[in-house]
DNA sequence: CTGACTGCAAACCCTTTGCAGACCG
DNA sequence: CGGTCTGCAAAGGGTTTGCAGTCAG
């Protein structure tokens, strides 16, 4: 799943133009990193994207994605999601939006509510500090990892899935 | 600001009964480790709870740590906060709640909000798969690190804060 | 007593940084 | 052409793991 043509066009134009207004150059891996973080809905980590980036620029290094991204984020081109820091994902949607988050494979997609951006922020909030966002966060587990998960039962069988087995349960991403 | 003691003895009951129930030893550690993140409101992550632990077992070691939090995890007696993975910051308060959190510092509080609660998930989220928890994020600036951020301006003055200083504005955990 | 647990140290891996050459504007 | 940007390599720093001794039950 992809963004549409029309909307990826729209989010370079802005690029281009944030660009020439911060005075940053634009370059063959910048505009490609952010093309890669403007069409995808996977919100993906730095990491996803050098893997996607390379198969169009092979030279690319993964300190450039790196340095790119936090520079478009300065730049309010993407934001990041999560609480920050360490292994953040990133996401050209700036629109007001939500997110449903896999606690299992990390898979995480949008989704709207009209209902929540109604809704007030409760005053004792306002007591920590400004507030300058406010989204839902679902958790859940994927159909996929849903799927994964009979298939596993299946083998696993009678063996009561008692405490210690974390580790080997989340898969970790690997440079390829 | 500390949880009160009556809900920490209710807290670590139940990690007692849990223990026994899971057939895992409950040492002294694994002890002093819940208690710590049974009765802090700040959602400490494995190393602040590290620091604190040592001031009652000075022997405790990180490796300990983490590993006492996963188990904890995965007895259901603590949850994590943030999209899961790396740097993960724990959370022993399980009853329904929010959280505030700071951009700058990551400080982390926890609200109310029958009126969210209340609220339907949009059928669209169940597309993507099973519904654990929804919560709501609130991101901004903590009174403390507004201040923080006065003071400063006033000595970097008239510089235009325009991209790139992104590394040195996050302070970075430091071990002690 | 004995298997589970701990502390140690080293391994792992993701992320950041210094530097010299490349390249945009 | 000059200053910015890139790629490289290495450092940095948080998290995990193998192992042998220790301790809870």
């Amino acid at each position: 799943m992809r963004v549409e043509q029309a909307e990826i066009a729209r989010r370079v134009e802005k690029l281009k133009a944030a660009s020439r207004a911060a005075g940053v150059k634009l370059t063959h891996q910048r505009l490609e990193i952010f093309r890669e973080v403007a069409s995808s809905v996977e919100h993906p980590d730095a990491d996803a994207v050098f893997r996607e980036v390379r198969g169009r620029i092979p030279t690319v290094s993964i300190d450039t994605v790196y340095r790119t991204l936090w520079m478009l984020n300065d730049l309010g081109l993407v934001a990041t999601l999560g609480p920050r820091r360490e292994s953040v994902r990133f996401d050209a949607n700036l629109a007001r939006h939500h997110h449903y988050i896999c606690t299992r494979c990390g898979l995480a997609r949008d989704f709207e509510s009209a209902a929540f951006d109604a809704l007030r922020i409760p005053d004792a909030v306002k007591d920590y500090g400004s507030v300058d966002s406010a989204h839902i966060e679902v958790r859940g587990v994927c159909d996929s990892c849903a799927r994964k998960q009979c298939e596993k039962q299946a083998e696993t069988d009678s063996k009561p899935p008692r405490g210690k087995q974390r580790s080997k349960s989340w898969p970790k991403r690997k440079r390829s």
